[in-house]
DNA sequence: GACACTGTTGAACACATCGTTCAATACTGA
DNA sequence: TCAGTATTGAACGATGTGTTCAACAGTGTC
């Protein structure tokens, strides 16, 4: 249904590259009230009507755009050493709270996630895009039931630290938290030795939990 | 400013308390968006000129109205064990975000934060007043420098499992977080009243951290 | 190039809500 | 009782929303 390579008009190309570029901007930069068609159509350069045509309502274009800003996300590549990719995931993550707006996004999802079904949809669907680059490098190097409770305890420290408290999170901020949730984490039982970069005893299939060491000098 | 006991037109009195107490289920019930000096007015049974003589403005309304349930804000007692308290804490505080209606309570105070100072005010406020009973229980058992992580880890993980993942979050879930986190967790210093106040280590980098052993059978 | 088709436009419209005002009324304390 | 004040109900202008429509402009085809 996305996929209308036959004869789609350039017009209407156009009118939903910029007018959905337009929401976003407005959505980021002033929030979910902020985008009103009419705001929306000046800001964009085109007429009301127009917008009313392709998203009949205001839920319309936001989805639209939330689904867009998820479909572009990109995060930083994978290198393979789990707190170095943790890191940086999450330094990406706390960056785009406070300089991308993403918080103001966030809350404005959650704030109205009960009001439609829709939007509790687009709540799931920023939630995952956020997270999978982490969840991805958790899966890769940590016990499988680790991988969520890992991933909730690091995500919501951050969101926690620059949402509430303000304070900017660091290098040696995040180090601190990667170290005391990886504490009580087991490196995963992997299938394929060659490919594991875990610090740590070889792990079995049998449940005793193995602590991965922590390094003394992180920094 | 508050205690204006010298001669306080009961009349104001019952107005002052209907409104806000109208403004607060309002606010909880139906979010920012529903605080309308009308709907207040209709919901607490006054006149809408009465609403916009005493709070001028929306943000006058809802100012008011959190600072009421901050300060009617109860937590559950401390019993003096670390684990027990903690899991109850966090119970409340996932009871608040799930049934209280606080996730869409946040998330509005979090929207709104960047664009008046009052709203950022608001939102310490709230997120001083959800913590402090956890902070507490932490900063009696705990090293003064595991305090703040500890604390970030524990409601952020909540945090995102209730509003986010959706999930329900139980007992063993939150014992599953609190062993997490107290892994990583050195217990206070000492007990004796001479070094009550001291946080953490000397100007030394701080000696590896001895983790609290974990029970055995805590599941 | 002419043509039919369709997206876009600008303006107009009814409708709802917000914030304000004010004279009339109801309540309070002395 | 009486003066002072809080509350009321209704009105009003201003603003923004959602909709409609005839006129205009871009598109692909012949």
């Amino acid at each position: 249904m996305t996929s209308e390579t036959a004869a789609l008009d350039p017009r209407i190309a156009r009118t939903r590259r910029d007018v959905v570029a337009a929401t976003s901007a407005l959505l980021l930069d002033e929030g979910w009230d902020a985008v009103t068609h009419a705001a929306v159509a000046r800001r964009a350069g085109y007429s009301k009507a127009t917008v009313y045509t392709h998203w009949p309502t205001r839920l319309d274009l936001i989805s639209a755009s939330i689904e867009q800003i998820c479909d572009e996300a990109e995060h930083p590549a994978a290198t393979g050493d789990l707190r170095a990719d943790l890191r940086a995931g999450l330094a990406d993550f706390a960056d785009d709270l406070t300089h991308g707006h993403l918080d103001r996004l966030l809350a404005g999802v959650v704030e109205r996630a009960n009001d439609s079904e829709v939007v509790g949809r687009l709540r799931t669907r920023l939630y995952e895009t956020g997270t999978s680059a982490l969840r991805a490098v958790l899966e890769s190097h940590v016990a499988q039931r680790d991988v969520e409770p890992a991933l909730a305890l690091l995500t919501g420290a951050v969101l926690v630290l620059v949402t509430f408290e303000g304070r900017p999170v660091g290098t040696a901020a995040l180090d601190d938290l990667i170290d005391r949730v990886l504490a009580a984490t087991t490196p995963r039982a992997s299938q394929d030795p060659s490919a594991r970069e875990v610090p740590g005893p070889p792990a079995d299939a049998g449940p005793p939990p193995k602590p991965i060491s922590l390094p003394s000098g992180s920094r």
